[in-house]
DNA sequence: CCTTTTCATGTAATCGGTTACATTATTATC
DNA sequence: GATAATAATGTAACCGATTACATGAAAAGG
């Protein structure tokens, strides 16, 4: 591995003059321009970053703390990020913590040890206080998801309770009642604003929760099929299901499915996200859609903004989110109360 | 932010003790000990990476390269690399190019720049030759993806080429006979591979592949849409599909049920991949397993071998496909020749 | 009590770059 | 032609750590 001093030594310059050339940063002669750049060709010379980073300070490149890929919600919002991040000059790297919370305080120190510039949580398994605490060393977005009781910190969401309030009166006007709840329970901080929402608008419309059909399976496939057989072991089943995650509502639907039970016909199943999956599925999933891109690319803003000038004020923006109607919640007009 | 230097005015000693606390190196007196750890503790120091990796030439961790998040495949094989480089103290970054070749280009500097210490590929807009370069500089495995005329670098796959003939053979079996292959076309190495397989199991059986039946339309969710939309403009559907990707063919089935078409009835479809939701679509997904984790582990053994020793032998695994059989091909017994 | 080991710690070189400052060569001005 | 201004390059300090080597103190051995 050629280093500048091969280089320099190379081009019969000093290291001085090498650097000057790799950064344009001073002026150098055309001659000794060429000279380096032929030391360079010829010894297949790559600066290390890390003497360059070293000396600046800065990396140039954030973190994406994820809890998982199998999410195909955050695809998007990793492009959003990705797309202000290019623009920028900044570079974006993905770590996922599969909710294993030592893996993740080992990806938190490589910012608190400047590896980079910067850290954007889509998730974590921290408490608002840690998070309060990292963001006073370094700067911190979280996007997408909510931490309990976190002040101080930027961040941009939908607001989830009001989203969740719309789906649920949304299922009530079409004659829904009892309404079942799927989440992750309090792993995600929105799964339990969603529950405030949903709680809410059954309160307005003169109904309460019916207890047993709070289902805290989660938010994957296979929470899915878990809530169905729950509800399946019911007698009675419920008029709708409310899912927090379209994954989770379509295993559900799938798996009410070969009970013979068809969404939009014998019951009424709400999803959360808008995945692609939801357009296709059969039959197709009536959700809440969050604008995905932009929240990525307002979390990668406001980072920037904090990585520039550390006192920047603290931001929490809400995005608008936006109900999808498709074939899974049964359409009786207005009804019910 | 403090640094190794403030501690040490804070402990009362030199550099060297504090370095030889935070790493256990050598023997220090208890009492200087708890000395330097107070002083770390008032100060609320973090040691900087970068002085660390600086010195010692090795970061501990590698990158993956991803061409987007949003295809569910990766996470699995993600999760086979991060069990073995959490086992073995790496840490994995993830890095998705979206097709872009100047931001992969940017990424593999940082390797190159001895930033990280190591790289997998899934998936590369790089051809053979630059690849072969790349992994002449630093550790390089190539993963699940296949990359034409690469020899000289260590790599996990299936057998494309096997996996795809079993797989017309099973649809030929089942008494289809005009079989169209949905794919990227020359995008990814795999999906050529996979029609050479399919042309080689039609020779066998004594068919032809029909020209308009070739749909290079991707491997997305839109082009499962796209490919239908031109099999329902001919006049004569086709016996059956195989396309190179599940969310192609989920999409693809989806968009001709539009028509009254069902897939398992009206006409076969076979996918790729065995994603999560190949089991749960209606009709569920017949298609080709992949043993996902075990590449992933694989690789990141593989790539182990390089780092710790670059004149480590070059290997190339290929690792056993599997047909999951469910609804969506029409099952005829021995039937067709 | 003197010499040899062992232990604890400090000093300073080092990793691979960047950059303030110094130095020398060149050109411009009078 | 002497002086001042400017351009090109070199020297060396520096970023934040690690670590070979040096040093001095304490313990062990005779």
């Amino acid at each position: 591995m050629a280093t500048i001093k091969d280089v320099a030594k190379e081009a019969g310059v000093s290291v001085a003059t090498v650097s000057r050339v790799l950064n344009g940063t001073d002026r150098v002669r055309s001659e000794t321009v060429t000279a380096v750049q032929n030391a360079i060709e010829k010894l297949n010379y790559h600066p290390n970053f890390l003497g360059r980073t070293l000396r600046r300070l800065e990396t140039m490149k954030i973190l994406v703390v994820l809890p998982t890929i199998s999410n195909q919600f955050y695809s998007r919002v990793i492009r959003g990020i990705q797309s202000v991040a290019m623009q920028q000059g900044y570079h974006v790297m993905l770590v996922t913590t599969e909710n294993d919370p030592e893996a993740e305080t080992e990806y938190i120190e490589m910012v608190r040890r400047r590896l980079l510039d910067g850290i954007i949580f889509l998730f974590s398994t921290l408490d608002c206080v840690q998070i309060a605490n990292l963001a006073a060393e370094c700067p911190v977005v979280v996007a997408s998801e909510t931490i309990p009781g976190l002040t101080g910190v930027s961040s941009v969401t939908i607001n989830n309770r009001a989203a969740a309030h719309d789906a649920v009166q949304f299922l009530i006007e079409n004659g829904n009642r009892r309404i079942a709840y799927l989440s992750a329970g309090r792993l995600y901080g929105s799964s339990f604003e969603r529950y405030e929402g949903t709680v809410d608008a059954l309160h307005q419309a003169g109904l309460t929760i019916d207890k047993r059909l709070l289902l805290d399976e989660g938010l994957t496939y296979k929470a899915g099929r878990r809530a169905a057989r729950r509800l399946l072991e019911m007698n009675d089943l419920p008029d709708a299901v409310f899912s927090a995650s379209d994954a989770a509502a379509i295993v559900l639907m799938h798996t009410l499915m070969e009970e013979g039970i068809l969404a939009g016909r014998d019951i009424s199943v709400m999803g959360f996200d808008n995945n692609s999956i939801a357009e296709y599925y059969n039959p197709a999933l009536t959700t809440v859609a969050q604008p995905q891109l932009e929240i990525g690319q307002k979390a990668m803003e406001l980072l920037l903004k904090n990585i520039r000038n550390p006192d920047s004020p603290v931001e929490q923006l809400l995005l608008p989110h936006q109900l999808v109607i498709r074939e899974s919640v049964r359409l009786t007009g207005k009804a019910g109360n």
